[in-house]
DNA sequence: TCAAATAAATGACTGCGAGTCAGCTATTAA
DNA sequence: TTAATAGCTGACTCGCAGTCATTTATTTGA
């Protein structure tokens, strides 16, 4: 039965195109101002038809914020695949988040959206499910470091690398969000510029740790 | 000319009065679901008027925030007063907004809705200006007992006020939101409590800062 | 005391966008 | 060739933010 598998090609085709026309509709004018009749104009299809590939204007988002989640979670993985030492893996993968939100800011506000809107169980999406396995792979290579890191000696023995490295996740995020969503009053009103602070941020962090 | 004022105090007791109305109705169904129709009806007022006294539902709903960021001032300030060494007013004001979540959820979330939301300086909202001395002044506190506790020697001399408050800012809001809204992840896919990670943070940071 | 002037409030209306669905078109199977 | 199935369409509904011509209330001043 190849029909069947060549139809199962063309449809996931089909998505990715409406997901791509999504991306450059949605990246270009905001999620907000960004309609579903303009991403069926750029996916050249009906609005109905996008309707039979994402339930929703989110769920279709989710499918976005997916991607990005995919590429955070290879240069996480390349981040902490070099072979050094445990803090500094740590320190890359830290790196590597900073080098996401710069290489595809794009990925990258779509992730932050992702943190402010809230999960529930309940009546969760199935895009918003697909994220659940790249968070936490994220997370465990970042909690294999840090454990690395505390066997080497280069990391204080005292920190738990589960919670550890929950707490490097939510600081570091915390610190990104406000960089990119109040950049003009940090350097406005508290003159501080958004380089020194990450760079700030990765001294007392490294302190931390050791 | 005592009319003047009177009608003065009369526009401000309807500005309140339509407040309190939108902080029911949002606060009991969430900003989305809310509708101005809604909030008009519990304030009994027709739509119309509403729009007298706010530009837009953004608008209204930055007034709630700025309610929200006064009670946290108050509390940071409060925290900040009690006469002891610098580090504990540090501790203090962390505790505090730990409070402030614990006691004030729904202005708490109202807050961490303004940290997603954009400050765009071209076209900044009234009620969105209004919160910005707020802001500054509850950094201010944070600063000035970051230097009181290196001058006291119990901080870290290396340490740089400003930056660092900045960063405990950061880091803390980062940690609440996560706790916020991946509470159920958390809990189910990393087995970490909420009251754990948020003792940890302290104990992380106070390390950190001495 | 009353009429004109000003201020405050109203709610029917507009415009827009998410989501739906009855019907149409293309493909496959019989 | 026809029937059956799968895929697609776009006109439509519905709910809501925001507007504005009109109405109601208050003040002024003659």
């Amino acid at each position: 039965m190849g029909i069947t598998e060549r139809r199962e090609r063309e449809k996931e085709q089909r998505r990715n195109d409406i997901i791509n026309a999504a991306e450059r509709v949605i990246f270009s004018k905001g999620l907000d101002s960004a309609t579903m009749d303009e991403v069926a104009e750029e996916a050249e299809l009906s609005k109905g038809t996008l309707y039979l590939y994402f339930k929703s204007k989110g769920e279709l988002y989710f499918a976005i914020i997916n991607r990005g989640m995919e590429i955070l979670f290879n240069l996480f993985n390349e981040a902490a695949s070099k072979k050094t030492s445990g803090i500094d893996k740590v320190r890359n993968i830290g790196g590597a988040f900073i080098e996401f939100s710069r290489e595809y800011p794009n990925y990258f506000k779509a992730f932050l959206d992702s943190n402010s809107m809230e999960f529930d169980f309940t009546n969760a999406n199935a895009e918003e499910m697909k994220n659940l396995p790249f968070k936490k792979k994220s997370m465990e290579i970042l909690i294999e470091s840090i454990q690395m890191g505390i066997d080497e000696g280069g990391i204080n023995k005292d920190l738990e690398p589960k919670k550890t490295a929950v707490l490097l996740w939510a600081h570091l995020n915390g610190l990104l969000q406000l960089i990119e969503t109040k950049k003009g009053i940090l350097e406005r009103f508290f003159e501080v510029e958004v380089d020194e602070i990450l760079e700030y941020h990765f001294q007392y962090t490294l302190r931390a740790l050791t």
